[in-house]
DNA sequence: CATCAAGTTAAGTGAAAGTTAACATTTCCG
DNA sequence: CGGAAATGTTAACTTTCACTTAACTTGATG
């Protein structure tokens, strides 16, 4: 895996560069924003392994971040751990109640938070799911296996299709834009040429079925059910 | 069951003589290392029942030491228990997430450490179970006596072929990535060429038969059932 | 019926995997 | 101890095939 993504929420600038530069001294991806809707915006954008999250903000709390955070289906597999005073007990609790995986105390130590944050990630490794398994109308998809049973039959697809198909399948029915298409499968700073998602859509139709693709002409494409 | 091999690890000479004194009188083999590197070395060659580790060292301390050392899977069987300054109580949290099984405080009294040791030490003879045997399409793989058994034919594989394939076969289908190849077989700290796992895939490949494995381009590779 | 998004096709390209031999390292034995 | 054998890793080269593109066609829609 490339460097875990790190993503530090805090209102004081001090912080923030202080634990930035720990952080990206043990060789992790540090982001940072400094109030909780920035926060969130850049979680989704940047899919972050750790979410550092600060207790005491203005305006949205960590608290309040917290659960938003938690409500991103997206997100679903990112850490979360707090950053809280010392003594300031009743937040421990209340985050753990709004979805926290752990908290650090301040004042950080910075060989403290990063072996905590080590540990941290060590464990998400480690509780890696086998994925679940999405299915629709006879079409079955294995992500642990790589592959996609249709009718009892297995296909392997290669990467590409594999990943469109499970995007289109993750939600049955809704559109997908080719925008949000592009996003997810080809990544944000990947620019490809806009036939690309076609063709793809093609080889998907050729191989399970014209008809589970459905196109919504200026808008994009979704998984018929 | 020869004498336990303890392994050492602490930057004060005076510590490791005054500990190695008594853990000899009462018949323990005795490694040191003064540094983390040293010890992890050390650690993988002898293959110690008990490694003893100052949590506070210059460089590499005994934290991020016994992290590394808990990555390597060859020493998975291995205690750590840390030693550390009474008071430091910080430490033994994050070092329980580290990953160690015990902390002794100092200052160190003989008495309490040998009994203390000779308790971890039971605990693990207590801990140590038979291998699980694993099978699948003809071939099955014996952890305890490092063998795989191919239609009735024994097969010696070496180390990393060895681990490898009992990787590969844990979830038989399942797809590891090239990335959880490496964590798993090598350790995460192990920089190897991008060419090494492929090597490696073919040598079994010629032993085993070609169809055992699957390549998923772009993804990794998979035991086929 | 003009326009433009989407579909189609085949070919080109490049990244990933395969292969091989050589080199390095460790282990094994006489 | 010293040389041989086994193992692990790398480097250099080849092969493969997934992906992208370009150029053209189709067809929906206002």
């Amino acid at each position: 895996m490339e460097n875990p993504k790190i993503l530090l929420v805090d209102d004081e600038q001090d912080i923030i560069d202080l634990i930035r530069y720990n952080l990206e001294k043990a060789d992790f991806e540090v982001h940072s924003a400094s109030n909780g809707k920035e926060a969130i915006r850049i979680a989704r954008k940047v899919q972050p392994d750790l979410i550092l999250l600060d207790v005491m903000m203005p305006e949205m709390d960590g608290m309040e971040t917290c659960i938003q955070i938690r409500e991103q289906a997206e997100l679903k597999n990112t850490l979360i751990a707090f950053l809280t005073a010392r003594g300031e007990d009743y937040s421990q609790i209340a985050g753990f109640d709004a979805g926290a995986d752990d908290y650090i105390t301040k004042p950080i130590k910075p060989r403290v938070l990063v072996s905590r944050v080590n540990a941290l990630l060590r464990r998400k490794a480690s509780l890696t799911k086998p994925e679940k398994k999405k299915s629709a109308k006879g079409i079955m998809i294995d992500k642990d296996r790589y592959i996609v049973v249709k009718n009892g039959e297995e296909l392997t697809l290669p990467k590409k299709e594999f990943e469109l198909l499970s995007l289109l399948m993750s939600q049955p029915g809704r559109v997908f834009t080719r925008e949000s298409i592009l996003s997810s499968v080809w990544g944000n700073d990947v620019i490809v040429g806009d036939r690309t998602i076609d063709v793809h859509i093609r080889k998907l139709r050729e191989k399970l079925g014209e008809h589970y693709f459905k196109t919504v002409k200026g808008v994009g494409y979704k998984f018929n059910d």
